[in-house]
Parts: C-alpha cells; structure tokens; sequence
DNA sequence: TCAAAAGTGTTGCCGATACACCCATGG
DNA sequence: CCATGGGTGTATCGGCAACACTTTTGA
C-alpha cells in the first residue's frame, strides 16, 4: 500500500443574490476561483485554504471570505466535512475539507474586489467544478433552500429594514416560485421575529409600505445546542 | 505567540435502546470511554481515534464503533465537525474531530464487548464529559429526537419485522412521551414506508399484531443531494 | 367471559391556500 | 381618476389530535 497523507482545509460556499444576466430577475450567486495548477488544472473551485492553527474553523472560513470577495459574511455556518479518499491534488495526499456556507450581501464593492482568478457565476448554472466541488454546491444550496422555509435567514440578504415586498422576493429568488403576498404576509407576522417600524417605503406609484426589522432578540437560525457557536 | 499543531480525530456518538435500570422502560444509552491519561484524566469521554490515512471519516467511525462495543451500525451519519482552539490534549495541540452519530442494536454480546475501560450510560443521565462532549452528545441527542420526526432511522432500532407498538415503543422511547396508538398507525401507514407482511406476532393476552417491514427501496434518511454517502 | 391490546371510524380544530376586496399613493 | 402594489377579510381544504368503538386473542 502506498504511503499517503491528509491534509485539513477549510472551503465556503459563498451565497449573494444579484438578478439574474439574462431574465434580470433575482438569483443567486456564488463566487468560485480558478485552480492554477494539476490536478484539475484551469478548472473553478470554491474559494479555501489550510486551516491556520491558531485559527478556529468558522474564523477560518470568514476569513477567507474577506480575502476571496472583500465582503463581510452575513450568516454563516457548518456545511459538512467531506473526507473521501478520491479527493486531494495527488493520489498520496487526501484531503480533508471543513465547508461551511453563507451569506452575503453584495453592497458596491464587490466586483472591484473580484480580480482575475475570481469570478461569480450564477449557482443554478455552474460548469463542471473541480473535486467534489459541483456535488457541495448542490448542497448548500439544497440547504439553504430548506432552512429559508422555516428560519429567518433571508434577513442576511437585506439590510437593517426592508418591506415585506422585499422580502418575499428574496424568498420568491430563493425557492425559484411565487409567493402569494397575503399569505406570505401572515406567515411572516405569525412566526414572531418580525417587528413593525413606523417608516414606510415610499416612491412607487402606490400605497407606501411599511418597513419591518427582524427581532434581535431572536436567531437566525436554530441549530439547537449549536446555537450560537 | 506560541508554536501550535492541529491533530484529526474521528468520534462517535452511538447509541443503543435497553430498558432504563429503575424505570424499566426503554431509554436510549451511550458508550462512553474512560480517559487514561491528561488533561481530563479519569473522565468519560466519546470512543474516537486519529484518522487513519487511507480511511474514509465515515469508515473511521464504523471501524471504531466495532472496536469499542463489537457492534454493527444500523445508521450511521456525520454529525459535525469541532474545532475550537479551546480543544486538544494541551494549549499547544488542537484537536479538530469530525464527530458521528449511530445507531446499534444492543442484541446478546453487547454486555461481554465492553471492557474496563467503556461502559454503557443512559443519554440522559451522563456526568461531566471531558473536553466539549457533553455539547457533543446534547446535539446528537437534539438531531436523533429531530429526525425521528420526519424520517425512517428508528428502522434501526428494530429487527427485520416488527410490529406498530414495537415501533411506537422506540418512538416513545426516543421522544420520551406516549403517542396515540390508532394516530401513529394511520401516520406510519400513510408514510408509505411500510410495507405489511402476512405474518403475526403471537403470544400476547390479546389479538395478534400484523408484522411490518421497512420498504428498502426508500432511504433511511433525506440528505438531500448527499443521501447515500 | 373478561382483560388487554390490535385495529377502525368519526369528529372537531387549526393552519395553509386561494382569491375577493378595499386602501393609498404617483402620475 | 386610474393603474399599481399594499394590506385585510374570508371560504375551503386537508392533516392531525382526541377519543369512541369494534375485533381477536390468551387465560
């Protein structure tokens, strides 16, 4: 049997929602970065490194979303450790990854910061990724798109306060499906995290909308004991 | 700042149904190791070991499993990985563990497999585990109640067939409260798991109970796009 | 014939959906 | 005053919990 090692990174997958090149509609996003050497050689890959030793997995992971896209991470959380012993650049090296996912939101910078070997590309139309790469995507979004239906995570997506309009089109960008605003109106206010505030949105050629901001008090999500970690 | 190195650890949370020792009713049980050297000398601790290089986590964790209790895992997933600085043998060795979670039936040799050194402990009763495991075992314990709720790997509790109270048992036993006998039925019916067979269960003071089998064709559990790995 | 568990039927409640309808604003 | 989305009201449907009731066995 041949020798062989194990090496430990951390991968992100990174979420944002920008409308979509050709329907102009919101999408979803994600970041990938160009692999410059063998194996899989010019393909993309998610944005990682090692793990620093004196770091701790999720820092890790922020800070490699800070230096992949400039951008501060919204939400983030444990994806999953995937350890086959296909992976790693040579047959002799296995590599273990740490992925977590999350989210962002693209403010103004974001393309500036984006260089060469960076590139967003839309998540439901990726090329062929490197390693195992396509398979974690289709994950994370397999994720994200469950806990939207019965956690507030969306609200990483938008700013301090938002419309409910506004909200449901993330929802509505999320799922892929309309949403049938009176209902998704008394799902929101039933579910307790959102607070009225006496600002309304105006501009439209239309009733003013009221501007809603999430409970605090609340978290994003509810990973039970995990909670907070 | 000091010089520090990161060590890869498989653990496992594995647990087993046996009728509780004063209550008599089912409850679940884990195994716990006794560690034998510092920090933590002396406690309880989850059985894991460093990942072998040519093994997969998932592996790992099977291969150890059998080596602490003897036992086979009917269900095995991955449960998180943990990697706080706060953790490893000293402040200058950080332990990262990708930690499991299984399912085992108890059956006869289970008692004669455990040495000195592991010993069974009722889930809901543990003293004060070394490192982060009492976190540990309290978020297995949250995603095996969860799960069963939506999902078939109660499955793994039981034999090839068994009876709708048997399996009722193992629910109550998991989620610690009785369910209605005729709702559990037309539930676990309209699951479309199940399958009947033409067999009963005799024996009983009363009407003999049609024996069931899980549909195999139809996964233990939902992962989403990682189902099966 | 009786106790006990297997198994079936029925009812009422609650949440989600569909959709009709009024409100307030910009043009 | 009209088009547009904001916001409310309401009927219906389906799933679930509660619980009454019948069935079949062992003793």
């Amino acid at each position: 049997m041949a020798e062989s090692r194990t090496a430990l990174a951390v991968s992100t997958v990174i979420f944002a929602l920008r409308p979509h090149p050709t329907t102009r509609r919101l999408a979803l996003w994600v970041p990938l970065v160009r692999r410059i050497r063998a194996p899989h050689q010019g393909r993309w890959a998610l944005p990682g490194g090692p793990l620093a030793p004196d770091e701790g997995l999720a820092a890790s992971a922020g800070r490699n979303l800070r230096e992949t896209t400039g951008l501060t991470p919204q939400y983030l959380e444990q994806l999953y450790a995937f350890g086959g012993l296909d992976r790693g650049p040579t047959a002799a090296e296995r590599t273990v990854s740490i992925v977590y996912w999350a989210l962002v939101r693209p403010e103004e910078a974001e393309a500036g910061a984006a260089g060469v070997n960076v590139q967003w590309f839309v998540a439901d139309e990726l090329p062929e990724l490197a390693f195992d790469h396509s398979l974690i995507v289709e994950y994370a979004l397999w994720r994200l798109r469950n806990k939207v239906e019965y956690s507030r995570i969306t609200a990483a997506f938008l700013g301090e306060t938002f419309t409910l309009a506004e909200l449901r089109g993330v929802h509505e960008a999320v799922l892929q499906r309309t949403l049938d605003p009176a209902n998704f109106r008394r799902q929101m206010e039933s579910s307790g995290h959102l607070v009225a505030t006496e600002a309304f949105r105006t501009g439209g050629r239309h009733r003013p909308a009221r501007l809603f901001r999430y409970d605090t008090s609340v978290h994003l999500a509810d990973n039970g004991p995990l909670t907070g970690r």
